[in-house]
DNA sequence: AATGAATGAGGGTTCATTCAT
DNA sequence: AATGAATGAACCCTCATTCAT
């Protein structure tokens, strides 16, 4: 049931966007009544809080999966499989993402959005890791995290959202050397 | 009278938010009544919205003075004075700059926003140009403008919200890689 | 405005109890709109304690102008009089009469309900004052005057609530006998 | 199981009142379902009416019990030894002293309330009957009834919930007194 | 008998917008 | 132009009661 309401949510959501997500809407699509979706949680925005929740993990396993196996491939290739992956996963309806971007980090103190980046951090940190070799000696890893994850979150999401003049392709191909170059050692 | 409720609408953004800015409670900060912000704006969001473009009109003239004059100096000099201010100036209370970003795209079908980013590409662009020798020769500028103005944009906003515990030097100083390293040519 | 607010809500309250008394009933019967209503108003009890209020005022002018220039007559004849006033007084509708012993003592933290008390009760003082003489020399005044105002608007209110086989006169009498032989002096 | 749901309806309006006494709350303090409720009665304010009607039967009883054995004693001794033990016995939690004087006139049709005053009535009747030689003889014993029953039972719960500044004793002197001089033959 | 998830009508309240003055 | 009282649709949420299991 838990499950029906965050369908409907999610669904409500990728329609209406957070504006349009009553609660009413999103019981009647789920098709209960609005007093059950007090029965699974305390409020409507707890309720849009899990449904974003549950889409930032589905979007890390999603990315993690496609991941597996290419790690042996050189830097490059992997990078730009990997931003693919995140930008199919995000390519959702706009409303959702819009509502996503602009609403997860106020709601439930934005757990959401922070367990999100913080799992991507995670898999940048343990990549860079392993490149250690080719990287600046002096970089600061975890400021580099910092800024590399909320990077490519973004220029993804506002790739989506604004749909720029720029092929896909194009696109990938920049974002990946953006990565890639910031921490390339001094010539 | 325009420019009372714009700074009744920025004041009062910066006070409570988006949420808190009633159309009653910037009128009364503008000392006029409600009825009235209709006669010089069609709707509350046209309110936030040029209050928002206003701010944004201040900050690139604001970053703009600030650099002029300082264009012979290398480049990792001059670009970080150019993120410092910057980072000066989107460092205002917290309510106001998370409405610009969490409601500004919304906004005026974004207009705000827009123009900001725009206004912010052609400084970026006219500086590349000029150092048109030092780039990748292959790189397609209005991506790579496009892609440097969010991310810096993006990356101040989240470092001004989020407060992460990266000492703010660090943060000019890796900043500025990302955005010089993205376009030296490839080795 | 408040007036017809607190008019609509006296009606209401008089017709459908405090249980029935939503305020889009009381705006509807105001001819109003339910946003009016907190134009007035902080919420909907602070209208109930507003009628409340009233009604206490307008039942104690009453009884003082129904006593007034009757002081030189016998004491139990003006009790019996003064006694008579309150009960035509609070012969108001019952579902009326029950809103306020019900949820007078919670509302506004009993203020209506006090205010009229402190009103009676300073009315019983007077009048005991002048008639020190024919009293018991040791009664407490403030417990004397307590045990009065809230035996007799007990009495009165149970009178007309309950409507015991009791004929009204042999009431008046019984209630008058009970305030009078209370002072009385021991034999 | 009766006994159980009885016990927690007392706990809870205890606690928390009678609006804080929801179904869910009696029934997980009495370790059952909600449901379970109502296969013993048929709707919450016949659990609540049925715990005022229990507090009623033991507060009568206690009195009952105390005083018997006393009856030779001279009438303000026994009369206020009387009324010693109800206002022991209704010296409860607040809450649940409101929520019966609030609510126990509506609910059921005030038959817990009712009850009680009947068989306190009977009390005062038995009371009144033996004393015959030191009353008004033409005092109307009906009346006089109902009116000390609803004036005693008023004025301790007034004293318990509101705790003027009257000291026990002598709340309970002038009571007796009320009381005793009601039916004292004119001089 | 017991469960407890599901119900759904109804509640009080907000606030952007309007319009008679 | 300026007012500000009035609007009213829409919101989120509660909880006594039901009924399939």
């Amino acid at each position: 049931m838990v499950e029906r309401i965050l369908d409907a949510g999610r669904q409500v959501l990728g329609e209406y966007g957070y504006e349009g997500a009553s609660t009413s809407r999103i019981a009647t699509t789920a098709g209960i009544s609005p007093g059950s979706l007090y029965q699974y949680f305390p409020h409507k925005d707890a309720i849009v809080s899990a449904v974003l929740e549950r889409f930032g993990d589905t979007l890390v396993s999603g990315v993690t999966t496609r991941m597996s196996g290419h790690f042996e491939q050189p830097a490059p290739v992997i990078v730009r499989a990997t931003l693919a992956a995140l930008l199919d996963g995000l390519d959702v309806e706009p409303p959702f993402l819009r509502a996503a971007v602009e609403h997860g980090p106020r709601l439930d103190d934005g757990r959401a959005l922070r367990a999100f980046e913080q799992r991507v951090g995670e898999l940048v940190r343990a990549y860079l890791t392993t490149q250690r070799g080719g990287l600046r000696p002096d970089a600061p890893l975890d400021t580099a995290v910092w800024m590399l994850v909320r990077t490519v979150e973004h220029l993804t999401v506002r790739y989506l959202l604004d749909r720029p003049l720029i092929p896909r392709e194009q696109f990938l191909e920049e974002l990946t050397r953006l990565a890639l170059n910031y921490l390339r050692p001094a010539p």
